[in-house]
DNA sequence: GATCAAATACCTACCGATAGGTAGGCTGAA
DNA sequence: TTCAGCCTACCTATCGGTAGGTATTTGATC
């Protein structure tokens, strides 16, 4: 069958995504996935011709599937400051998950970056562009309908929240935890709100 | 002759530091650091037991460095703001340095966290510890002095600069390089900076 | 509807390279 | 004489990846 097939390979890759998201792509192996997959570690080769291909398919799954979460956000009756919170939702999300210990998969390999072939590393830049263009987005906004306030370039701000939210993330996942990232969300949030 | 020993033992920890900046540590090998610096493999294991242990002295230097760079800041005569950017061009100087491909070491080893041993995380969790009282110091003068707005508490505050310019870091390192860095560093301190 | 080649999805068994680490010997200075 | 400092030689485990085989399924042909 080939829906079989399209589990197996669903499965590699939800499992490999899981594993770089804990521990990296240098603390990721293939018998790491044969491990818990049910499925021999040469057998992952049918699927993934390199551990470069699959973590390529994965960054540009992710980015795929992140950005159809932003387009949601985006589309959503919620104010700026709303969709801002939303957005600071999916990295508080990421952090609950599981055993709490999963960070944000491009924030990772962002970390990891020159360990990456070409097509990943577009991809992870695609990423971080693609959160930036939905950032400056609801900033510009909320700047206009005067909820938000922006000093300097509503870009640059946006590169701020996506740097303070990744971060928040890498910081909060090694000291503090979930409630620490929120703190950290509510904080810049709330910094950007404007004075009632 | 104890200096050239000496001499030896910090070379290995530069390059290892190096190493582990650019590639992380699942991304660093002993073979790395051998071939470097001119000693052979098996001799590192002279200065250092294991891997582990060598990470753990490396963090320990790291964190001391770093935590007497925050104390001349934090004695310099500057005012709040000016110890802010002192302290963002701390990140800046780190990602400026050599091929512009280096991050934070304890921000790399934050990523691969659940790689490390219960010593070095330790350290890890204590340099961040480090960075938030010093920035909750400056943000409470900045506060006490009306020249920075705060909005909720200042410890929450301090972890989301700390979360901004690691991220920043690991974002612009990622995409968009130094200049990247400066701007987000630049739009944080803008809009923690009280209007005139 | 039966037949059969091709493709799919997996397997065992292996490869060379490299990982961190160990054992034991040599050398030169205190 | 001792010992720090470095060496050669080697260990086992694991890495990503390859070769080649075996069922099972698919799809075209008669």
């Amino acid at each position: 069958m080939a829906t079989s097939s399209k589990d197996t390979r669903t499965n590699i890759m939800d499992v490999a995504q899981d594993l770089i998201q804990r521990r990296g792509v240098n603390g990721m192996s293939f018998q790491d996935i044969s491990d818990t997959v049910k499925i021999r570690k040469a057998s992952i080769h049918h699927h993934f011709a390199s551990k470069q291909e699959l973590v390529e398919m994965l960054v540009a799954r992710y980015r795929e599937d992140f950005g159809a979460l932003l387009t949601g956000i985006l589309n959503s009756r919620a104010k700026a400051r709303g969709k801002l919170l939303r957005y600071g939702a999916l990295f508080e999300g990421t952090l609950q998950a599981g055993d709490q210990d999963k960070s944000c998969l491009c924030g990772m390999l962002a970390a990891e970056v020159f360990s990456l072939d070409e097509g990943p590393v577009r991809s992870v830049r695609g990423f971080m562009q693609d959160n930036v263009a939905f950032l400056t987005k609801v900033l510009k906004e909320g700047k206009e309908d005067g909820s938000l306030v922006i000093r300097g370039s509503v870009e640059d701000s946006a590169s701020m929240v996506l740097a303070a939210f990744e971060g928040g993330l890498l910081v909060a996942r090694a000291d503090g935890g979930p409630e620490q990232l929120s703190a950290i969300i509510r904080n810049l949030v709330s910094l950007l709100t404007a004075k009632p």
